[in-house]
DNA sequence: TTGTAGGCGTTATCAC
DNA sequence: GTGATAACGCCTACAA
């Protein structure tokens, strides 16, 4: 049905090598020619077979992203980003959600044997030793986005920095019992971003002398119904906290549910912080540590196409800048006056 | 550097043909050389390349699917449908976001031509009748959603049906005073589905005998802030609505926002009405018309997978339901008694 | 400048 | 059952 090269280079009256020259306007073919072959492919409405073209050159212009609930407000944030960088190179972008440990081996193995991808982009999934291996093998180019692996590019947030910097922000409004809502999914695909903004919070607090008793610490599954339960859980305890952090904009969205639910004014009795600043953080007025998700898909993007352009495979780490957002989910802690320790 | 057909043919000492009945499984095989050539395959760690097999057999089991901002909370629900149909019949999935006119011409086109899909998923973009033309002449199974053409199968949301709740629910609380707030993209992929919303608003409007001045009609692009804005107008008008329907959440929520800006009470004073119920519509307590996103993307990957497979490939219009979804959101007209028309 | 021939890695149709 | 052989539709030396 679709017509082919041989038929454009019968009506033309030339070899199909010369069509394909044409096509890939190779220069040394006549003007005369030239014009003869597009004049003819103009009136069949012909396009070569991209599929055909993949198989002979061996470059498939697409990459596969592979990520684990790609429906997360800040996963879609970063596919965004790729998806525009991917675009405006004309590669083509092929998703793999992978919501279960069978379905993460499954598309990895599929696509680091597959080959019909030049590139892989895996974002928030930590790669095994022996993925990686597989992936060199088929030679396929591959950025992390938001994990990491020793012999691979990734882009990751400074989330140690992160939680730091929550922390600081709630003990300069003068906050001392500061509890922490971090999430863990079920299935685990990487070292969560949420244990390092964890693990900076409880640096910070270390340092600035803050209590870190163990009932201050939730642990549970990601999104908001989860969280509005810990923090409930929270804010019934004998001596609740003035401060929580959370791991995720979607968790402090639960957060402040909780303290609705318990009657607590916030900021007034309540201050909370979240992560990730997603387009809603505004409408709520939360205040919360801003990461440059659609700048990750991007830069991603970028690396690997560029990888894909010759430019040497290493293994950097590139860490995106966060910075704190204020707005009016946060402020003096109640009371007055400083807290006895 | 990957293993072909040939290398296990020649370590298992048959010929290519034969590894690939076992790679199919074909019936007519000795078993032991079966068991002889999958020992190889083990060994070699060899995967059959697709491409190739792509253009061999002329099945690709890749399926397209382009949309308009695939980044809005409702299209990222629908590809999340889509997504979890086609993973469990093993087809791949290449996304497409276009967000200009250009964009959208340069997808359908290559779409249409590169022959390297099997079918072809629009979610609210109406094809062309020249592009459907293409479409056909490629062979291409096509299923539309959220969108329509007389030639395809489609799925949409009762956006009439949707329009008429909104506003009898408001009726029945005693409303008179109601304005509508619409979205009008700047760049107009299809006759949008906000537009029939409205229709059927105004329709129901009509039947219960409520006034539909020309000040009453907001219509704006897409998203909170245009919302907000428009509504913010509204409520400064000499005699502001007191309920307002929206054409989605996100417009309602600029819609409360307005609101808080304005300093009315919800419901007290205003009512608002969403649609789509997204995720957030139970966070806010709003009263919305609900619409199975996640079901309209499985529904129309189900249709397109079974075209693939054969089924007939009919132009049949699938309109799934709607009910409304009440919360906290709307209440009865303000003032007690009835208004004098 | 252009044509020819071989190859990309499979599957499919024959014979044997 | 199994092995040649010819597609599938393009690209790319190599020749001419």
């Amino acid at each position: 049905m679709a017509s082919t090269i041989h038929d454009v280079a019968r009506l033309a009256g030339v070899s199909a090598g010369t069509v394909s020259r044409v096509l890939n306007d190779s220069p040394r073919v006549d003007p005369r020619t030239r014009a003869r072959v597009l004049q003819v492919i103009e009136d069949l409405d012909f396009r070569p077979s991209s599929l055909a073209r993949r198989l002979s050159t061996g470059k498939t212009r697409t990459v596969a992203v592979v990520s684990p609930y790609f429906t997360r407000p800040s996963v879609v944030e970063r596919l965004r980003g790729i998806a525009a960088i991917l675009s405006s190179v004309d590669y083509e972008l092929l998703v793999f959600n992978v919501e279960t440990a069978q379905q993460r081996d499954h598309a990895l193995d599929l696509l680091s044997r597959g080959s019909h991808i030049d590139g892989l982009l895996l974002v928030g999934l930590d790669p095994s030793d022996a993925e990686v291996a597989r992936i060199e093998r088929a030679a396929l180019a591959c950025v992390l986005i938001d994990a990491s692996h020793p012999r691979l590019a990734a882009i990751v947030g400074d989330d140690v920095s992160g939680g730091k910097l929550a922390v600081r922000h709630l003990h300069e409004l003068g906050h001392r019992r500061i509890a922490f809502v971090a999430e863990m999914p079920r299935e685990a695909f990487s070292k969560p971003a949420s244990s390092l903004r964890l693990r900076g919070a409880r640096l910070e607090s270390r340092a600035a002398g803050i209590a870190q008793p163990a009932e201050y610490l939730a642990v549970g599954e990601q999104g908001r119904g989860r969280a509005r339960e810990m923090v409930s859980a929270l804010l019934a305890l004998p001596v609740p906290p003035t401060g929580i952090i959370c791991t995720s904009d979607m968790q402090a969205m639960g957060a402040l549910e909780a303290a609705r639910d318990a009657g607590r004014a916030i900021p007034d009795e309540l201050s909370i912080v979240g992560y990730d600043d997603l387009d809603i953080a505004t409408y709520l007025g939360l205040t919360t540590i801003r990461q440059p998700l659609f700048e990750s898909g991007m830069e991603g993007a970028r690396i690997l196409v560029s990888q894909l352009n010759g430019a040497p495979r290493r293994a950097r780490r590139r860490r995106l800048k966060i910075e704190l957002v204020r707005r009016t989910s946060t402020g003096p802690r109640p009371g007055g006056d400083p807290e006895p320790a």
